[in-house]
DNA sequence: CTGAAAGCGCTTACAG
DNA sequence: CTGAAAGCGCTTACAG
């Protein structure tokens, strides 16, 4: 049972010091040690599998190397995506990303910075999962600080969020382009600034094209509410041709829903999906067309300002960054049925 | 810019030694500190919200209080339940879940073992996506390991994993005591235990029943791949009337093309999923029937045996821990029609 | 050119 | 009943 090997054993199996042992393996050797003793501790290092205890480096250097992660479940799931390419660009840095979960509530939130505090991290991203307002806990003050996908009203820190007006805006202009007028959006029941904004956004563009107001169907987020919402209002007289669901989930619903009655996607109507952070919309039949959240760049961008700024030191000026949302088209879309004006 | 306060702030304040102030923050004050003193700490400790530096702690006590957590994306995404249900786990007991993504290869692996080493964790637990034989990694040889979702074919270490041939074996009983007798698997190409485990057992089921074997269709892990498969099948002669899915997302794409076919389920074709990690198939409509794997109750009595194997310091016997499926019965199954015998 | 010492923030025997 | 010292594993001035 060979317990881990320590600067002090290389040293040993050397037949140096420790301080030789650290100026050699950190590269801090060159006008100082011999070469014949910089070989013997590289050896001796090779041959004993050294590695540097990080928890003795950190309290050493007063750096943890760590970046905490603060994250909790929103309407669909964890934010699965942003967290993985935030992880992969921490750890690409050389950083390790602790990933807490808040719950939602400021009460374990406090547990969870406490926590993090604790283990002294150099820094802390935020990750939210559905776009919404956000004030960094008190307890973050003195540690840098950046949000992914959620804004600060106060502006106290960085943030990084998707452009969900445009995003909406664009989904409902490919279903105007293609001469839509009849449309509905399926949206999320939650009172946040994402449901808000992708309402608004889509409105607007409705208005600027001087089509009907869309028709506003509030889902929840559950697949199977968005199904109901559907076959209820496709059996209505009028039926829609175009459908616009502000997530993946209601997208599965609205597809089945209108397949169901036995309507043809896009030839009867033409559904656009936001957001599909689960990459559900892209594997329907037919494939949803979607104007995607761009997770990953913001994550992986989010992340990398924060280590640039850790290196820097210095303190960014508060801003928000807003990164656009990518237009899938696919086959879900097409142009309103000809026979739709005869009803 | 107040630094965090250590030790030596609470006694400065405190007026007692750095000794005293550890002492009667660990409650081992008792029959040493007067009254006086130690409230006098405590008051201090409060007012500079002194919290112990965790990595000082760490170095002190060769402890990190900290769990190591291998993972990497599977047929369908990361095992978020698992991983969750880990972490609250773990963190309920007062340790913290470092979750390193491997990639799925050997080479990310070491890399992200070596990083866990350095960082002292106390044990180390792999989760994986989809049930798999799995070797741990050499360098965890001194390290309490356990394993969630797959297992060691070595049998060096406790595993943990669901009973995927009485999963597959319940989901096919199902549709056999509803008196169907021609059914179709939909089944992931993955070379894994998992598929070979539940094509098995739910054969194992029909030759116990003494129905025709269950006809294979291999659909990989896309949802597209199971639609295009289940309506070339609806569309042939002698149609099934009952289908098991082997994932839920599989699930989804057979329920669209049978509904895109026009048929009725369960009037028409009966279908059931196995896994669900994504809680997919319990949304749809009519919500899918489901043998699902019990990923909380596994992730969570594994972190809890690994935590007490950790306090009791024993070595644990290697063996292999099995979860029953439990089964959730849903509108998607119903009796074999009656018309089928006359086609 | 190299080793001995100090110190990061803790806790735990050990003196007094 | 309380403080001074040692030590966890590192690195970095500082002597020699």
């Amino acid at each position: 049972m060979p317990r881990r090997a320590t600067a002090q054993d290389v040293a040993d199996l050397a037949g140096v010091s420790r301080s030789t042992v650290s100026l050699v393996l950190n590269g801090r050797a060159d006008g100082n040690i011999s070469a014949t003793k910089q070989l013997q501790v590289i050896e001796a290092a090779r041959q004993l599998s050294y590695r540097p205890n990080a928890v003795a480096l950190s309290l050493r250097s007063q750096r943890s190397w760590a970046i905490g992660a603060l994250t909790w479940r929103g309407a669909s799931g964890f934010p699965e995506s942003m967290l993985h390419a935030s992880w992969h660009t921490a750890k690409a840095a050389g950083y390790l990303l602790m990933i807490m979960d808040t719950n939602g509530d400021r009460k374990h939130e406090g547990l969870a910075v406490s926590s993090l505090l604790d283990r002294q991290v150099d820094a802390v991203v935020v990750v939210a999962p559905d776009l919404v307002e956000y004030r960094p806990p008190e307890a973050l003050a003195q540690t840098p600080t950046l949000l992914i996908n959620c804004l600060d009203p106060d502006r106290t820190v960085v943030s990084i969020a998707p452009d969900e007006l445009g995003a909406s805006a664009s989904a409902a202009q490919i279903l105007i382009d293609l001469g839509h007028s009849r449309i509905g959006l399926l949206a999320d029941d939650a009172a946040t600034v994402q449901t808000e904004q992708r309402i608004e956004g889509a409105q607007a563009a409705a208005v600027a094209a001087g089509i009907p107001p869309l028709e506003i169907m509030v889902a929840g987020h559950e697949l199977a509410a968005a199904y109901a919402l559907t076959q209820e209002r496709l059996a209505g007289p009028r039926p829609l041709t175009g459908l616009i669901c502000t997530h993946e989930r209601l997208a599965v619903g609205a597809l089945l829903a209108a397949t169901r009655q036995g309507l043809d996607i896009p030839g009867d109507l033409s559904i656009v999906s936001l957001e599909d952070g689960e990459h559900l919309a892209s594997e329907l039949v037919p494939a949803v067309a979607t104007v995607r959240r761009p997770d990953q760049p913001m994550a992986e961008q989010g992340i990398a300002l924060l280590i640039k700024q850790l290196i820097s030191g210095g303190r960014p000026e508060p801003q928000q960054l807003t990164f656009v949302c990518p237009v899938d088209l696919r086959a879900s879309v097409g142009p309103v049925p000809t026979d739709h004006f005869r009803r």
